[in-house]
RNA sequence: GCCCCGAUAGUGUAGCGGCCUAUCAUCCGAGUCUGUCGAGCUCGGGACACGGGUUCAAAUCCCGUUCGGGGCGCCA
């Protein structure tokens, strides 16, 4: 019966059997050695050549990477890790071909296209599975927390009719005799839900956003993790974030101490909270950092790297103005709206708000960003026998994985990530 | 979409008019070495993105194409 890799130390002087790639085969006139390695971890397989001569000679030519499986003794010794085993038979399951696209334990670091196009050898390294391995985590321990806080995990649909929000662009599908587009995000159908009574509901999945951006924090096909909830306002959801946020950080340092150290990354301290500073706030100290920016002016970029970066926590950006912030984003006064941003230093996180709920209100923001109404019958339906109040947002997995992992390219992140020229593998 | 930068063995690089039948490392192959662990040592293998131009001479300079990197814009 095969065990993990790592559970060889468990088993000392009795027979396991070990399955995986060999990373590694160093080969000496009398002896020689094959690091083994799988899901787990690696340990090494030593083999004498005395006794063995068949099974000695047919390794030598083996090629790194080769899947096999042995069996043997696991002992202490001189190995740097204590202890290894001693192959008594060892099956060869699929040679590897040579040379490898990509080393997988080369001490060359290569350029990330290569690893894009070669990641099935990429992920075979600990560091890029750790962050996987993370990701996973974070996600498990944010679903985990809205089903605790009696969240109803739904499942929208990605193929959606010609009319959305406007602003980004959309991937157009053909659906039948009609088209159709990819989904942008699961925002009307989430509020949809609140009509529909659910009381608080969330949903991982796709986002597709058809922009020809090429920056290290963007990508064309996203994890959107969304919520939404009845009867509470910005304040309210902006404490719910806070608190997954600070869930997420705390199952990453008590489930994956492991990977954290692979990855050279100290566990997150979260035991702070999350500033709440307005986004006239933030004109201001971008402003008394030299900056000419007005209130009312969207935060560009070298904003929130200057001003941003010198934050190195989470914070909130709150209270934006309504020009800047979508129809569906409830009014706070004349000027500013109730929509916020998380930020962590100067990356967006997360994008939320309380909502319109008024059908009355809802229609004129349309009309005020230029939107037809009528093309938003399906969403607009919903308000009009009786919306309660409502709030959500929406992270992107992703991104919080960066931030969490110190990872600054957003493709590290992503398994097979789209970005403006690559759709394979 | 705009602005910079780049493309040399499987991988990562040096070279930036003649010294290049192109450097180094890794890798691959053959051999050697009684326990290695970035194994060591010896020998061998493998490359100038594509198309055009300038020049006596181009990896090197110029133009175009393709692809990539960075920055910005766009971006619920």
């Amino acid at each position: 019966m095969r065990i993990l890799i790592r559970e060889v130390k468990n088993h000392l002087d009795s027979e396991v059997e070990i399955s995986g790639w060999a990373q590694n085969i160093r080969i000496m006139s009398s002896v020689l050695f094959i690091e083994l390695r799988d899901v787990s971890g690696t340990v090494q397989g030593v083999l004498l050549k005395k006794g063995n001569e068949e099974l000695f000679d047919s390794l030598k030519t083996i090629p790194r990477e080769t899947v096999m499986s042995m069996e043997g003794q696991a002992v202490k010794s001189q190995a740097k890790i204590g202890y290894e085993v001693q192959i008594k038979n060892l099956e060869i399951l699929n040679k590897s071909e040579t040379p490898l696209p990509l080393g997988v334990v080369d001490k060359i670091d290569s350029d990330i296209e290569t690893r894009l196009e070669n990641r099935y050898l990429d992920l075979r390294r600990p560091e890029k599975l750790s962050i996987f391995k993370v990701q996973s985590t974070i996600a498990n321990s944010i679903r985990d927390y809205f089903v605790q806080q009696g969240f109803i995990e739904i499942h929208s649909p990605k193929i959606v009719a010609a009319a959305t929000e406007g602003g980004t662009e959309l991937f157009p599908v053909k659906y039948f005799e009609r088209n159709a587009y990819l989904s942008q995000s699961p925002q009307l159908y989430k509020e949809i839900m609140m009509s529909a009574g659910f009381d608080r509901v969330f949903e991982v999945a796709p986002a597709f956003r058809a922009e020809e951006h090429n920056t290290p924090r963007h990508i064309n096909e996203f994890t959107s993790i969304d919520m939404e909830m009845s009867f509470v306002n910005d304040d309210d959801v902006m404490d719910v974030l806070e608190n997954v946020i600070k869930v997420a950080g705390q199952s990453i340092a008590e489930s994956n101490e492991r990977e954290l150290e692979i990855l050279g990354v100290s566990k997150p301290s979260l035991d702070y909270k999350f500033k709440r500073i307005s986004y006239s706030e933030f004109v201001k100290m971008a402003n008394q950092r030299g900056i000419k920016l007005k209130d009312g002016e969207d935060l560009s970029t070298p904003v929130l790297k200057t001003v941003g970066g010198e934050i190195n926590e989470f914070y909130f950006i709150t209270r934006w103005p309504r020009e800047l912030k979508p129809f569906y984003v409830q009014p706070f006064d004349e000027e500013y709206s109730r929509g916020f941003d998380l930020q962590f230093g100067e990356l967006e996180i997360t994008s939320g708000a309380q909502r319109v709920h008024s059908p009355e209100v809802l229609v004129n923001n349309l009309k005020n960003k230029g939107l037809n109404p009528e093309s938003f019958s399906f969403y607009v339906n919903a308000f009009r026998y009786g919306m309660p109040p409502h709030a959500g947002w929406a992270i992107g997995l992703e991104r919080l994985t960066m931030v969490l992992l110190n990872i600054s390219n957003i493709r590290e992140t992503t398994l097979f990530p789209r970005d403006r020229t690559r759709v394979t593998p």
